[in-house]
Parts: C-alpha cells; structure tokens; sequence
RNA sequence: UGGGCUAUCGCCAAGCGGUAAGGCACAGGACUUUGACUCCUGCAUUACGUUGGUUCGAAUCCAACUAGCCCAG
C-alpha cells in the first residue's frame, strides 16, 4: 500500500502553496519543486511578480515546503523555457501574429519536462495551482472541467494538454474559490496568503516587450504605413511586431475618432487601420487542434462555445473540419478582436473540447 | 503683385464683447497568470498668429503686419 507519489509545481504563491497543503491532506506522498526557467539572478526585479512563474519564488516555496515538512527541489528548465517559449513567443511576433506564451510555457515546460522528469524519479502524478479539474469522462478520454470559480478559471491556458499528461495531472485548488484558497493559506499560517495574483508577461517584468523582442531578434521588422482599409496611408508605424488585433492606444494617430488596428500583413509591412466596428469578424480558422473532451469532428459540424482569448466570455459558434488539419468557426454573433496566433479553445458545457491556433 | 477667405492645446474643432466646450492623440491609474480591449483621472503659464487700438472688460470690434488657402492672372 504504497502511497501516490505527486510532484507539485511550487511558484510559491498562494495557489500552488495551498495545492501541496491540500495533496498532502489527501494522502499522497508529495514533493515540492520549483521550475527555474528564465530568471537571470535579479531579486529585486522578481518581488514584483508573484504567482504562476514568479521566480522570486524559490525563497517563498522553500519556506513553504519546509513549513509543510515535503522535501523541495529545484529543477532547471531555462534551456526548454527559452526554446518553446521565449523563442516561440519572439519568432510569432515577427511573423505578425501575437503569441500567447503561457500556453506554450504549460504545455511544454510545465508539463511536458516536468513530467518527464518526475516520472523519471518515481513520481506518479504532477501537480500544479491551476484553477481547473481534470475528469476522465465516460468515453474514456481526459478532459478539463472548468473550475468552481468562473472568475478564475485557467482552463483556456491549458487547452492543449495532452491525454497522457492529463493522465498524470492532479489539480488540486480546482474544487475551491480563490477566496476559499486564500482563507485555507491563512488557516494554516502560510506567509504567502496575501501575496498578489500575477500578471503580464513573467519573462518580461518591465512590460517593454517590443524591446524585449529587438534584444532577442537577429533583425525586427522595419517602419512601415498604417494603411486603412481602401490602402490610404493614414502614417507611420514603429514596425509591427509593436501591434496585434484590436489594439487602440500607442497608434499616435488622431482620425477624430477612435480607430484600431485591424489586420497586420507581414508580406508587405503594412498595419492596417479601422474604426471600431471594423475589428469584429464572424468566423476564424484554427491549426494544430488538440481534443480533449472528444477525439475529433470526424465530418461532422459541431456547437460549442468558443473563447478566442483568456478574459472572453465565450460565443457559441459552429466547428468543421475543412482539411489540413485546419478548423472553421463560425460564431453566431461577430466577435471582437479575433487574433491570428491566439488560442480559441471550445467547450462543451463546462468541458474543454479542444482548441487551437487561430490562423 | 489685383480680389476674397482663414489663423484657438500635438490633430480636428466650439466660441460671435464678459472672463478658453468637446472629440482624437497623449500621460498616469484600475482591471488582467498572454497580447489587447474597457473603465477612471489628468491634459491651453491672464493663454486664443504678431503688434498696436477701441472698451469697465475682447479669443471675440478696428488697424497694420506675418503665414496659409482660394479666385483672378
């Protein structure tokens, strides 16, 4: 009778601090473990941020390993972290299309090497202090259930797991509101209940990540025009890796009338300009579909609700395959904003169905 | 160089003798485990092309000057 031994991912914040507090009560035998993926050894930058990749995190995880009596360790990623997220996340960027790095950083790094590596020292399950349940539904497959809370669901970053690593995955600050988290962290005196959530980019603290992207690019893209949608040029663009979909401020351009950035064309170098109705659209195509709740479309047309960005609320909208592997979406009402490089991930009720890269 | 018109915040633009609207842009903040969006706040040194004049008082009336535009050439 030997106790499932679980590897819980340790930010040392608040939701992953609780999460191993929880495994443990559950039973298991747990042990802690930092990823160090970017963090150059700048402390006085890190007490910013806290939360999924905070890595002034180690300090705090070591206490609250230490305070819960697991053994804690510190595994390095950097070399993963920065070829399937940094480098994802600049190379998107000069293609024109706006990444969104914490997808790729869950799947690849957090999931991918942290459960090679834990299986490979015994480990049965991962864990981390997502906002998400993991059930395994009755046609055999993992799926992801959207979390108790509304507000803090995460299952839109985690879309694109996959059925093995769902297998091994345990989530267990699902079941619980941020408030209820946040109650149990004081209960059990942990220092980090009131740290904050964390936010923007982790590998970018200053938020400057059109810099951030020239420091790590052989060559950005040029100035170019800011055209509107007859081809009029309307000015000068700072090259657009500055842009994405839908974006208002920092265009310097005073049409009388708010206007916004309604497509971005590589080819050409041009960032296309429009008003506000302008920047909705009623249908995307998305590439690379992982299923989750069900293992494909097999010809046929399907309803769900689509996210096309973490804060959406979701649209309904119709999904057929239509080859290549690619997925149309039609949503029943135009939505705002639909960005090539995002992810769109559809549910079904509170499942996750799947979800792609929105070409 | 003959006739006419216009000059107000970075851009557009109210104001028509009584003590500088508004929109856009911009800045700061809030929201947010991606980028955005959205929301809140701020934003014309007696300052309204310049110099004088008339008025208790002018951005608002007058004159000259300067600049730009339009018609005539």
């Amino acid at each position: 009778m030997d106790k499932k031994k679980v590897v819980i991912g340790m930010s040392g914040g608040v939701d992953s601090s609780v999460g191993a507090w929880l495994l443990k009560e559950q039973g298991y035998d747990v042990i802690g473990v930092t990823m160090q993926i970017w963090q150059d050894e700048a402390p006085e930058i890190q007490e910013e941020n806290g939360g999924c990749c905070g890595l002034s995190a180690v300090d705090d995880a070591r206490r609250v390993a230490q305070q819960l009596e697991i053994p804690y360790y510190v595994m390095n990623f950097k070399q993963e972290f920065k070829k399937h997220v940094m480098d994802y996340f600049v190379e998107e960027y000069l293609h024109g299309r706006t990444p969104n790095p914490c997808i790729a950083c869950n799947r690849y790094v957090k999931w991918e090497s942290l459960l090679t590596r834990s299986l490979a020292i015994g480990a049965d399950y991962i864990a981390t202090g997502h906002y998400a349940r993991i059930e395994k539904l009755e046609n055999g497959r993992y799926a992801l259930k959207k979390s108790a809370t509304a507000a803090k669901d995460q299952t839109y970053a985690l879309y694109n797991l996959t059925q093995e690593q769902l297998s091994r995955t345990l989530m267990p600050v699902g079941e619980y509101t941020k408030e209820e988290i946040r109650a149990i962290a004081e209960k059990i005196g942990l220092q980090v209940a009131g740290k904050k959530d964390s936010q923007e980019i982790c590998f970018i603290p200053d938020h400057d990540y059109a810099r951030f992207i020239e420091e790590h690019a052989s060559q950005v893209p040029p100035e170019g025009n800011f055209v509107d949608l007859d081809g009029n040029i309307l000015g000068k663009h700072k090259g657009i890796t500055h842009y994405t979909i839908g974006q208002r401020k920092g265009l310097n351009l005073s049409m009388g009338h708010p206007v916004f950035v309604t497509a971005i064309r590589p080819e050409t170098n041009e960032v296309v300009i429009g008003g506000g109705n302008d920047v909705y659209t009623d249908r995307l195509r998305c590439t690379n579909v992982n299923y989750m709740a069900i293992d494909g479309l097999h010809g046929e047309e399907a309803v769900v609700t689509a996210k096309i960005r973490y804060s959406h609320k979701g649209a309904v909208c119709h999904i057929r395959e239509i080859g290549n592997g690619i997925v149309e979406c039609v949503f029943e009402e135009p939505q705002r904003a639909v960005t090539p490089g995002q992810a769109v991930v559809f549910y079904q009720g509170d499942y996750v169905a799947g979800g792609g890269t929105i070409l």
